[in-house]
DNA sequence: CCCATGATTCAACATTCGTTGAATTGGACT
DNA sequence: AGTCCAATTCAACGAATGTTGAATCATGGG
């Protein structure tokens, strides 16, 4: 069977490398970076895998790009919210803060579990971008845990940087196991999983850190709305 | 190059199936589930890739193998704690679980990132045989904590099965990421690294939890001793 | 009209993987 | 000594993977 030796490509279409990145991000998402396969993004893309090869060097490449596309928007708004100069009480800026997280992480599992399965076996040079990447987040919420303090909203003795480490990580948590696991622990509605997660883990978290623990919390915004309005990557 | 066609094997030294299930779990460790192969387990173990199909079914047997042998001693050791009629405080019950959770996990990353990678995505069969292996875990845990409300050392409107999220996430987090990011991310040394972040974690919890959060800890015993003599798998 | 050039596809390479069937070994029992 | 059986190895299969070089297409400028 010679199985249709030559009907040469007919798809006069150009492919915005950008739109390969899309497809990089959901097959990476579904998949895992390890797992997931150039075909797979090819097909996925609508093109063929050699093309990736055009536009990128390499599949590490492909991610390294991901990232770079990702994570500044999310740097920007959390730094208007870490400048020393904002005049609201320390648990309504955490709570923004998890806001802001919320927004740009809940509907991207990509890079969620890639971090995470990829930072901690270093992957070789691409632990060092995520690296790159993740100090400035870090640095800025922890800034806002710094400055809480000598505002006297948090305990003097918090440890800063551990302190982020929770508030952050617990979220990611929140996002990837909340809604497989606990409708299959429990017979919890996954629906609103990760909202009243949230809302239960900063209630939890804020009286560990804040220095009057039985103070009651201000009122906190909804998640879903958009605090900043900031211009979106797609153009 | 005819590469030394046929020196048949010279090898009667008997495998034990367990020594093939210490070496996948010692390359399940380091290159995780997926990306472990059962040649590079063969070679851990000493033997041929293909003897492991004599004594196990196929990969993923072999997996759900390594789960049936280390969660039921964990369970075992919760459930004492759990027992409803243990006097201690709350609070050391607690900190008692994050001992026994510590012993048996630290020195395993196969179990806590095989866990995390395959239960999201469900891997097929395997999620059901996580979750008959955790479920039970999860539930020795939150007793403790139905048992803390009804004692009055915990807030009363605890959402519990959240609070064991929480508390045993967290620790899995701790022992996967701190030893690897703090010290990138700071200049921390990562001798200590997991040891204080478990306390300053456990404190943040506590207080987040407790009906009291500023009443004083009691003094806790050291995370690596024993607390419980029970016999080891290995004889 | 032609040709240079960028964009895209085809087909294949070299590896690696999980898995399998046949062959071989080593010892236990008769 | 001979035989049987469990344990182990050999060699290979088929599939999937990342990657590459050559070929084809589309298009715009001369």
């Amino acid at each position: 069977m010679p199985h249709a030796p030559r009907p040469r490509g007919p798809k006069p279409i150009r492919m915005d490398p950008d739109r390969i990145l899309d497809a990089a991000q959901e097959v990476f998402a579904r998949d895992g970076l390890r797992a997931a396969s150039l075909r797979a993004i090819a097909k996925q893309a609508g093109c063929d895998p050699a093309l990736i090869y055009y536009h990128f060097d390499s599949k590490e490449a492909m991610f390294t790009a991901l990232l770079a596309r990702r994570f500044p928007p999310i740097l920007q708004e959390l730094e208007v919210v870490a400048a020393a100069d904002d005049p609201r009480p320390t648990a309504l800026r955490l709570w923004e803060v998890v806001r802001i997280y919320h927004r740009h992480l809940k509907a991207d599992p990509a890079i969620r579990s890639l971090i995470r399965g990829e930072i901690v076996r270093g992957a070789e040079g691409l632990s060092g971008l995520i690296e790159v990447r993740i100090r400035p987040i870090v640095m800025a919420i922890r800034s806002i845990l710094d400055q809480g303090i000598t505002r006297g909203d948090l305990r003097a003795d918090l440890h800063t940087l551990l302190g982020t480490f929770f508030l952050a990580r617990m979220h990611l948590e929140i996002l990837d196991l909340l809604p497989t696991v606990l409708p299959r622990l429990m017979g919890l509605p996954h629906d609103q999983a990760v909202e009243t997660g949230l809302h239960v883990w900063f209630d939890l978290y804020w009286r560990g850190i804040a220095r009057d623990p039985l103070a009651p919390l201000p009122p906190l915004p909804e998640l879903a709305a958009a605090p900043l309005a900031i211009k979106e990557t797609r153009p």
